[in-house]
DNA sequence: CGTTAACAGTTAACGCTGTTCACTCAGGCT
DNA sequence: AGCCTGAGTGAACAGCGTTAACTGTTAACG
């Protein structure tokens, strides 16, 4: 005999499992409460047991989402065996790009969104913003990892300014005491790299660039040779 | 007396008003056919004698969007006299990111929701995608302007390998006849540009830098030298 | 000038959505 | 055995995009 909470927790499963497929075949409009419940057969109030609100359902499987992508990544760099950091710096670049092309529904949900200020007063502590900054520790780790394995040129503090120099040194903790110089680069190639991925899963380049994938892998090239890294040549 | 058509024509500027107000205010979901037709008095199928449904006005207001940004761009550049080519392209940067920080319900909208693809066999020309291309020429433009001044050193050849070369080189003339590798350098630069506004409109760099600020003007130096400008110095 | 046709707009309705309330009914606990 | 929690249902409400049939006004044409 299941017990109750087994029996809940599975039906929960369910729940994420269909709305997970809707988005797949239809975009995130097509995750309607009812959508989800027709699809288990369920009466739409049924899923009032399990989430309070359509909203609180679209969040959890953000959440999920984040963290599915999170651990795709860490085990990309754990199975196969790379002792190589550039390899690994390889592979997180390609996975986040090619999970992006192969899931442009969820990609687009999770990174497409405006996700609503921290308003600064209270961190508003959403299971979706504790996935995202998990799945942001990735890339923090691995940077930190390539920087303490050997440093890497970075511009010096006149270049930044002192606002920024100030900031980044704020942060330096989250980045296991890099200095703020590092920091900034480690941020440069992180924004490059989301907003190459970005434009490309959202069709934006495709107005220049059809296939953008040799593209890619030249900024990626041009960023391992950077951080010091020995890359795969081109061609 | 009104002609019929300016009347047709102003109703249907009132519409895309009434629809723009919703949106500032409560993001695209908010833009309904019916909440428009309240804003204007008017009852919900009358919006059908100006579009043939609710998808197209959301389309007609992108491309409007589009045209905005476009021309806000543009006069940012010729208004204020600005010999300087440097500086040209920190307004454009600046411009943008500007309008997306003070827009992010439109931002969201034009650049934050995944375009079909072309599909490859006839280029879909809803007035979107036109108005889209237009946004893009301002940057092409400029960019060649900047190179037909004063040409930038751009990486060689066997960096970015013989396929994006290729397809560069394929793209050289809506870059009036740059070589593949400065066109490669400009897309980067266009690229980290829009990384960079899109993760702080998005909300995606909150988590690191509360203040996107500084960040993004370093960035803008950084891009400016590379490209030889003379740009304004940190703080 | 009078007729006609096009056009803006309305009312009513259909099927869809998220959500709430009152209810049933089975399972587990004391 | 009896109660009670909780999963699930049915009916209903308001709002959504959309369609059809209808009204009145207004421009155009014989």
């Amino acid at each position: 005999m299941e017990s109750r909470d087994r029996r809940r927790a599975a039906t929960l499963a369910e729940i994420k499992a269909a709305a997970r497929r809707l988005l797949v075949s239809g975009g995130s409009s097509a995750v309607g409460l009812r959508a989800v419940a027709r699809e288990l057969g369920l009466t739409p109030p049924a899923l009032y047991r399990y989430f309070p609100s359509h909203e609180a359902l679209i969040g959890a499987m953000i959440a999920d989402l984040y963290d599915e992508l999170t651990t795709a990544l860490m085990q990309l760099q754990t199975t196969e065996e790379v002792p190589d950091l550039g390899e690994r710096l390889y592979l997180l670049a390609n996975g986040l790009r090619n999970w992006g092309l192969a899931h442009p529904a969820e990609f687009t949900l999770l990174f497409g969104t405006a996700v609503p200020t921290p308003d600064a007063d209270d961190h508003d502590e959403t299971p979706g913003h504790q996935a995202a900054m998990r799945f942001g520790d990735v890339f923090k780790e691995l940077v930190a990892q390539i920087w303490y394995w050997k440093p890497f040129p970075y511009p010096p503090d006149e270049l930044l300014g002192k606002e920024l120099i100030a900031q980044l040194t704020q942060e330096s903790e989250h980045f296991q005491g890099m200095p703020p110089g590092a920091i900034y680069l480690s941020l440069t190639y992180w924004t490059r790299l989301y907003g190459l991925i970005c434009m490309e899963v959202f069709g934006q380049l495709h107005w220049v660039l059809p296939d953008a994938g040799a593209y890619f892998e030249a900024q990626l090239r041009e960023i391992g040779e950077a951080l010091g890294l020995d890359c795969p040549p081109a061609d």
